[in-house]
This record gives structure tokens, C-alpha cells and sequence, in this order.
DNA sequence: CTGTTAGCGCTTTCAT
DNA sequence: ATGAAAGCGCTAACAG
């Protein structure tokens, strides 16, 4: 009997396909060509019916379902990125071990999995050659997108690759502060770095500091001074320390400012994980917080609800970024960017230091 | 003049090449073809070039790479992996938002990068319908090896899927506890759950209690029973609060836990997330650290050395964990079993109790 | 609506 | 030592 010919028979189609499934999965990987064949189709509507199913008619599209199911047929990726396709969404981190960026990948992924494309990360370093050369290899696996997740602004070298990639029909998004000429996804800083401004100063403190690192936080930096500016402390008067990001350094930074010079009363950093490393030098120190100094962050990184006191900071929804970030990956016209609401939250870092 | 027949004469080889670089990169992506063509040879003695380069003339192979390095030539992944050449490690992990599967995925990653191929993460979630889809989905994409993070026991369906990978001639490697039949990377908690056991019993406390989860934490339970019945403790005396891998969690079992029975002067928790949310009832509830009960976890994530009191714990060295996983994926006959130290880090949360 | 056919870019026998 | 040629598994014209 020819493979395919009875197609309408229950039983006994069900025991046909069944010898045929041992005869075809008992080596090698289930293909197209042979769930086509078992179907007694050609490859091409075989193709059809597994993409979407325009153009077929509703019996060969489920007997070809049907047979696809049996064979416990799994598409091959790689014919397809060769073919043209694009399923799947890479995200690229300059490192997975902050809370923020892993935050974020997860979401993204979870996001892709409920859409059913494959999401990967892929960690690409802080060196420009080493990330030009890795956009360039995930581009030969035509994915669907890429997210970029914390652009610092080497955009010019590695922004030409990713535009590159959008030529040839690939979706780019970016995540974080600076303009990449890319889809984006940022949080609504500016706003929230004024409300913890104001939130600042009200405590009655007038002598603020800043900690910060080189990267992609200048423009919290920024929008700090710009508040306490309108709140009649020359910017040009508040020191702003600047370290690698990392708390270590924050801390150690903080012990030879707060030695060279007690003339603050207020620190801002512009992360949690910069912010606990001050409070680390300044309780070492002997320092209180927040009587003799009051201390915020911005991120609201786990460490920061259980820190000693708990950090004032800024609540980012990094979550919400990621579904944000793949949503734009797979819309086809995407919004140039979106901004997503921080939420001021006060701990014991400022609380009642009034 | 033919594209490659002149090959030795300096200047004016390097202006022919300029003048078919630029017809060559102006579209489309370069090929192989591309390379083959414009150095005047067959694309098979250009792949065998580019692929380690046996059997080729020291001048045909100088004039490729030259040629490959003047087009910016990329080998396309996609045709490759169809072709079955195997390139890239995927790492398996349920959720990189944790300290150790972060941190051992990174070091993956550095230390391919190291080795020149190109890694990724993909999260697989903790259903098994959805590993074992991924698995199936990876597998298409031809990966010289899959290293899986963490595995739970639930080899019995995913396992089946890994040992379909590994007969098609992919390489596994798997992380944690549980025994897979494939070659594993391990931290010796026999030997450190016991040193932790014998510093804890050491503070003359008799009265110990366990919080652990379901998952791949019972090995370090097990183990320290061991070590309590060693001393004298009645294993079946001992209360063993299991939770929901969470912090939260632990932290509400805790409380009611302890105000259920105030029978315990010593807490093992089987991993530092739960002990930290055990030291935060425990706080609230005013029950002071380490005189009324001394607390002790397992892995020493970022957290417990900035907790309050510190936590003693077990500092596992998870880049080391990640290193010997790639070194094993990239093995092609490696140990079955790699097994690393651990160390006993003692802090405030049981230091000076005695 | 369905099948035939021509590759995508690469590796690898098999000749030479 | 080199080249010609046959596909890997799939999709997308192009015919019917």
C-alpha cells in the first residue's frame, strides 16, 4: 500500500502511520521531506501547512499535522536561518551577573517563550572588536531580532553592524539611556531622578554628592544637578565622584572623598550597587545613616530592601522593560521608543533623617 | 587580468584586491564563493583553508586568508550547522536571575571566548514539555555541546533527549548534583557540608534545625544529618522545614516554625537565598543572631557578606565550576566527574556564639 | 490548491 | 595539492 493513499479510515490509517513512524524515526532526524512523504504530499505543502497554512486545503492540512505530530517532526533551524526565515530573538548583555540585565533577559525570554520564537543570550563582552565580531556571526543565523540591552555608546562601530543587519530585513532594539537611531526601551529617569530630588532636599539637606560611574548613568548624573539647580544649589558646587562600576570601588572612593572632606550631608549614586558600596564605607567608617548622612540609589536591586538601613531609591520595572523590549522585536513597526515609569521608594537610607 | 593570477608582486595585488573587495562587499553579504572567487581558487580549497588548513600550499593558503581578511569575510553559522560542522555551546539554565547560574554562565562564556567559539544561555524554564521542546530546537542548530545548569532530576524524559544529542555526536556536560550519565561538573558537598556541620556543632549548640527546598538541595540535607548523627544528634530529631526555593518563603516558615516550637538553637539552610530569608524572620522576630540561634547557609551569593550579621556559609567557586564545564564540553573524552572545592566561610551569623 | 524545481552557503567525498 | 560536484533541510517562485 502507498504511503498516504488511505487516508480516511481510522484504525487502520493509525496502524499504517505507526509502521511508518518506526521505519523513519529509527535513525536519523525526522525531515520535511520525510513527514511529506508519509503524508503522500509533496514537500511544498507540507512546508505551507507547518508555516501558517495559506493556500491548503483543511484535509491535507491536518493529515499533514497529523503525520508532522507522529513523526514527532522538529523543524531545522539551520535550514531555515539558511533559507532566509527568521525565528529567533538574541539578546546581547555585556554581562548577565547584574540584577538589572538579568532581570531583563529573563523577562525577555519568558515573553518569547509565550510567543513561541526561541530567545537566546548571548554575552558579548565590553570590547568593541569582540561585539562587532559576535553581531557579525549571530547575523549568519538570519535571527528575527537582536536586543541590545545597555548600549554604552560605542554606537558608532557596532551600531554600523546592527544597521546592517537591518538592511537585510533583521529588527534591532536597544535597551537603556543612550540614542542609538535603534527601536529603544528606557526608563523615565529624568522624572524620577527630580521626584528623588525633591525628596532629597526636603529632608532639609543642603550639601548633596554625587557617585557615579563613566557609562551609560551620566544622564541620571545630569538630571540630579539639573534638580538641585532649580532648587538653588550651584551644580558647579557639588562634588561628583566617578568610579568603575562596581561597589568596591564606590566604597573605597567614598572613604578618601569622606576623609578629604566632610562637607556633605547627601549622596546620591547613581545606582544601588554604587549606593551600597557608599553605605559600606560610610558605616565602616562610623558615619550614620541617614542622621549624619542620607544615602539613595536608583534601580531597587534586592540588595537594596535588605540592606542595613534599606536604600532609598528608584523602582524600575525591569520586567516590564523586557516584555517591552521583545514586543517591539516583534512588531513590525515598532514605536521609536518606550519609556517606562520608575517609583520612588523611601527607606530607612533617608527616612525620618529629617 | 584574471581575478588571482597575480599573487606575488606587492602594491598592485593589494590594488586588484581593493577594486573587487569593493564589487564584492557593495550588496550582499560575502561568501565563501565570494573569497574563492576573487583569489582564483575552488571554494573546497578555500573552506579546507579556513578550516585548519590541511592539505593546501603554503602560497593558495596565504592568498585566501588574505583575500578572506580583505572581503571581512564571516563563514555563515546557519550553512555550516546544516552542513553538520559544530561550532557553538548552548548553556541550559531554568532562570539566570540566581547568583550561581548567573555566574557560572558567564564564566562559560568568557571562557569560550577564550577558546574562540561562540556561547549562549538559553533559559529553559522548569517544565519539562518546554526543556525538552528547546532541547529539540537546539539540536537542529548542530551545537558542539550542550552544558546544562542545574539539572533537576527529571532526566528521565529531558535525559533522553540530551542522549539522542550525544549519539548524533554532540557533546553534553551537566552542573549540580543529581546523576546524569553524562560527564558533570560538581562541588564536593560531602566534604563541606560536613566542615560546616562540625563548626556548627563546635558552638556547643544541640539543638539544630534544616530549612531546604524540594529540588536539588536534598544531597546537602542529607548530608549534614549525616553529620548531626556522627555527633550524637538523633537525625529523626531534627525538624526539616522544606519551602519553595524562595526567600520569601523561607523567611514565612520560619516565623512559623519558630513560634510553633522554640526547640532550635541552630539553623542549616541549604542554600544562602533561604538562609538570608531565614535571618530576616528571625530579625523581625527579635530573636537575636547568633546568640539565640546561630544561622548557616550554602554557596556564598553577594548577599550573605553583606547581611547583617554576615552569614557563615559555604563559598563555592562557581567560575571555576563554569571554566571546567566548557573545558569538558569542548573534551572529546572528558572525566566523568568534575568535582571542585569548597570553603568554609565563617561570619557573625554564627561567629562568637559559643 | 498542489507539485516541481532551484538554490541558500557550506563541507566533503571523489577524481585528477 | 587542487577542483568538480553532490547534497545538508528547507522555502519560494513558478507552473500547472
Amino acid at each position: 500500500m502507498a504511503p498516504g493513499t488511505v487516508v480516511h479510515e481510522g484504525e487502520s490509517v493509525r496502524l499504517e502511520l505507526r509502521k511508518e513512524v518506526l521505519a523513519v524515526t529509527a535513525s536519523r532526524p525526522v525531515t520535511l521531506a520525510d513527514v511529506a512523504r508519509v503524508a503522500g504530499v509533496s514537500t511544498s505543502t507540507t512546508s505551507r501547512v507547518l508555516n501558517g497554512g495559506a493556500n491548503v486545503s483543511a484535509s491535507l492540512r491536518l493529515r499533514v499535522l497529523a503525520v508532522a505530530d507522529a513523526l514527532g517532526y522538529v523543524s531545522n533551524m539551520a535550514a531555515q536561518a539558511l533559507r532566509g526565515r527568521r525565528r529567533a530573538v538574541f539578546t546581547l548583555v555585556p554581562d548577565a551577573r547584574t540584577f538589572p540585565i538579568a532581570a531583563q533577559a529573563a523577562s525577555i525570554e519568558e515573553a518569547a517563550r509565550a510567543e513561541g520564537v526561541l530567545a537566546s543570550v548571548v554575552m558579548i563582552g565590553r570590547d568593541t572588536t569582540a561585539r562587532v565580531s559576535r553581531i557579525q556571526a549571530l547575523r549568519t543565523l538570519k535571527p528575527h531580532a537582536i536586543i541590545v540591552s545597555y548600549t554604552e555608546p560605542e554606537v558608532a562601530t557596532v551600531g554600523a553592524e546592527l544597521q546592517r543587519f537591518v538592511d537585510e530585513g533583521g529588527h534591532v532594539v536597544t535597551m537603556g539611556e543612550p540614542k542609538t537611531g535603534f527601536p529603544r526601551v528606557c526608563h523615565d529617569d529624568q522624572t524620577t531622578v527630580r521626584l528623588l530630588g525633591e525628596h532629597l532636599l526636603g529632608l532639609g539637606r543642603r550639601r548633596p554628592a554625587i557617585v557615579t560611574d563613566h557609562g551609560a548613568l551620566r544622564h541620571r548624573q545630569e538630571a540630579m544637578l539639573a534638580c538641585f539647580a532649580d532648587h538653588g544649589i550651584d551644580p558647579a558646587t557639588v562634588p561628583v565622584v566617578t568610579v568603575e562600576r562596581d561597589s568596591i570601588q564606590a566604597s573605597q572612593a567614598t572613604r578618601r572623598f569622606i576623609t578629604a572632606s566632610d562637607s556633605c550631608d547627601l549622596i546620591y549614586a547613581t545606582n544601588d550597587v554604587l549606593a551600597l558600596g557608599v553605605m559600606d564605607a560610610l558605616t565602616e567608617m562610623g558615619v550614620r545613616i541617614p542622621e549624619d548622612i542620607a544615602v539613595a540609589g536608583h534601580d531597587d536591586i534586592p540588595l537594596s530592601r535588605d540592606a542595613t538601613p534599606g536604600l532609598t531609591t528608584v523602582a524600575l520595572d525591569f520586567a516590564a522593560a523586557g516584555r517591552a523590549a521583545l514586543a517591539m522585536a516583534l512588531d513590525d513597526d515598532p514605536p521609536a521608543i518606550t519609556c517606562l515609569a520608575g517609583r520612588l521608594v523611601i527607606r530607612g537610607s533617608t527616612a525620618g533623617a529629617g
